[in-house]
DNA sequence: ATAATATAAAAGTATTACTATTATTTTTGC
DNA sequence: GCAAAAATAATAGTAATACTTTTATATTAT
């Protein structure tokens, strides 16, 4: 996988940015090092200064990337959904059982990040707390319905959308396939949060994961739906 | 229940302002408003100045009242989730069944919000749009966990708990009550919002209601425990 | 070698998120 | 009803943010 991933790249909507960051070497620095820095200091400290002074470039240069540092986070996210879900079709394309492939599908979703060699700028480790602690930031603005239109949020809408196929493969008559799916989205990014700061708001830990959790509330859903019609 | 509430204060961390804003009108005068504005121009756009000038008031004499925006988007939600409460707990205290109890909660906390006349200077309806669109921001912070050792979030965790109470009731055994109980009250909110911006991941509408999937996610879930163990 | 492009440096602007000081108004306690 | 205290308003000021503009310098492509 690592080699087949390291001639592949996240294919991210290009009103995102103003120049693509992948086509140079700044580029590289500013999404290598804006990861960095969102997780240390947070989005809301993060500034597009702050980060030419730890890359040694200029302010200025960075703005000539993205519009904003809103447009950098979902820029990020959007990276973040699209190796997510590269990994996702890459695991289950071949299976044909739907439990198995939904089965696969939410252990992927679900679990820890770890280590990614093939994208050598890019911690998928810190990219994944950034989605946990700041994504949702992305779309809750009042500039949503625009940016949706826009076509920012696509990777992301593909990804719920491939989780509602499997959940209706496996349960074709089930009312809730795409409430579903983003349920187990964000329910997950959100039992993640809650494990490191309301640990009496969860019953996740390291030993019960937030994708047991997920595995167990969405196979109890659906088996008592195919049973019980 | 009208009248009842009129005498009835939502006690909020005193912690989180400098100076209670129910004691004055001008106080009311800052909550109200900053609902309004908040819910027009989103929280980003929002500032003190803004609200001063709407409010024939002085920047300063806001800042005696809240240190900064932040706080108060923490007071505005508190407020909310204490007022649900008191209705939650209203509403169940006298039910003995455990069922019926846990149906009743889950329609009052997913129920779309309609105006109570009982605290005049709040407009319910719009507080809970800004609870929907807002309130994750008021966690998804790096000071979340020094926060929430003062005490910031107590009357949002005392729900999820309270909710946690009513599975127990119903299925003893099962293994995720407070996940399940903080999955309802975010998974509630989210659906909330997809339906309004992203009609595509989401089975939701006017029809078939956030509370509708939730009930339906819920009790497939506690009743395929509690017949299979 | 020249032109085109990318990056860096510097300066400037409007706004934000405050703080401090002083003046004025309102409330309260006697 | 008056003085003292408290609350609010007005004004000014600061440092940082979120940019934009201009110009200079470096890099790359033809």
């Amino acid at each position: 996988m690592e080699r087949l991933l390291k001639t592949i790249k996240i294919a991210i909507n290009e009103k995102i940015y103003l120049k693509d960051p992948e086509s140079s070497q700044l580029g590289k620095r500013i999404i290598e090092h804006s990861i960095l820095m969102i997780d240390e200091i947070g989005f809301e400290s993060f500034t597009f200064k702050k980060l030419g002074v730890v890359i040694g470039s200029n302010e200025s240069s960075i703005y000539r990337y993205f519009e904003n540092k809103h447009k950098l986070l979902v820029y990020l996210t959007s990276w973040y959904w699209g190796w997510l879900e590269y990994q996702l079709v890459f695991a289950t394309n071949s299976m044909t059982d739907p439990k198995e492939k939904l089965e696969k599908t939410l252990a992927i979703v679900s679990k820890s990040t770890v280590q990614d060699n093939a994208f050598t700028h890019i911690n998928e480790v810190l990219l994944n707390k950034i989605v946990v602690n700041e994504s949702s930031k992305s779309f809750l603005t009042k500039e949503v319905d625009l940016e949706n239109k826009e076509g920012y949020f696509v990777i992301y809408k593909r990804m719920v959308n491939r989780l509602e196929d499997m959940i209706k493969a496996f349960a074709p008559t089930y009312d809730y396939p795409s409430s579903l799916a983003s349920t187990i989205l964000e329910g997950t990014l959100h039992q993640h949060f809650l494990k490191d700061h309301f640990p009496t708001l969860t019953n996740c830990d390291d030993k019960r994961t937030p994708g047991d959790f997920i595995a167990d509330l969405v196979f109890k859903t659906l088996n008592q739906h195919n049973s019980n019609g």
